[in-house]
DNA sequence: GCCATCTCAGTAATTAATTTA
DNA sequence: ATAAATTAATTACTGAGATGG
């Protein structure tokens, strides 16, 4: 996708690689295990999206104070979650209260989490369309002489 | 308003988009309305970080305040970090493990940072380098008919 | 005016995939 | 074939503007 035309891959498929690098002096290099190939056909893993989030204090709103807890490490997204994500999005592009509590309820997610997903999925979208725009544009004068 | 038609105008952030969107389907005629991927950057210098930018944390403490331990949020960098990121990067794109740690001791960032500092750049200047071939296709095909 | 809560642009930092040595 | 370096993509956050109460 990306806003500069590269294709890298379906966001279908990723990697479960565990890493973690005994040694390793401030060098800004990542060891990367086994990297199995996968196929390239959505594999729906029956994986649970639970688990990930356990051990918060239950903060009800979202839009908390950040920086009060750690535990603010980058976590990707199970396939299902992205599922359930995505197709949300096709049905609505905007997120209401409700549809945000839904969702995080049935993810295990944040609601925080949940906005933030729509928020760059927006984005991304919006990039998508205005690339979609130039190669319409260019397509256009192509054809015309 | 919705999601896309905002009225923002861009803000005084530091990347001030100087030139409209190119595209522009005309039901919400908002001039930023489209994320142009763009420039932000080329010319950051002194003298215009100045004045323009109050959406910086004002606060001029370079140096000092991150050494030592701070939990590790994200920051902004800030303008006299970034002025002179910048600078490095025009002088080489690329960044070599003594470049690194000498802004690094400069900056009072650490190496890691500088890395990723780089990187983004690296992909930020990519994107402009794209987008300006559209641009140059586009006034070509324009000048054709 | 305040304040809480949306929006989005931009970006820092992490994870995933690819390239390179 | 491996491991390091780099790119691409993603997640999360910052700060600003808008808006409704």
């Amino acid at each position: 996708m990306d806003w500069n035309g590269n294709t890298r891959h379906t966001s279908v498929s990723r990697t479960e690689s565990s890493y973690g690098n005994p040694f390793h002096n401030d060098y800004d290099s990542y060891y990367h295990g086994g990297m199995e190939v996968k196929h390239d056909q959505a594999i729906l893993s029956a994986e649970t999206a639970q688990g990930l989030n356990s051990g918060r204090p239950s903060i009800e709103r979202d839009m908390i104070s950040r920086s009060s807890f750690q535990e603010k490490k980058k976590r990707t997204l199970t396939n299902n979650q992205l599922e359930l994500l995505e197709r949300s999005f096709q049905e609505g592009i905007k997120l209401e209260p409700d549809r945000k509590m839904k969702l995080s309820r049935e993810l295990g997610l944040e609601p925080r989490q949940i906005a933030v997903w729509f928020q760059n999925r927006r984005a991304r979208w919006k990039a998508r369309q205005i690339e979609r725009s130039y190669e319409a544009l260019k397509h256009d004068f192509d054809h015309m002489s």
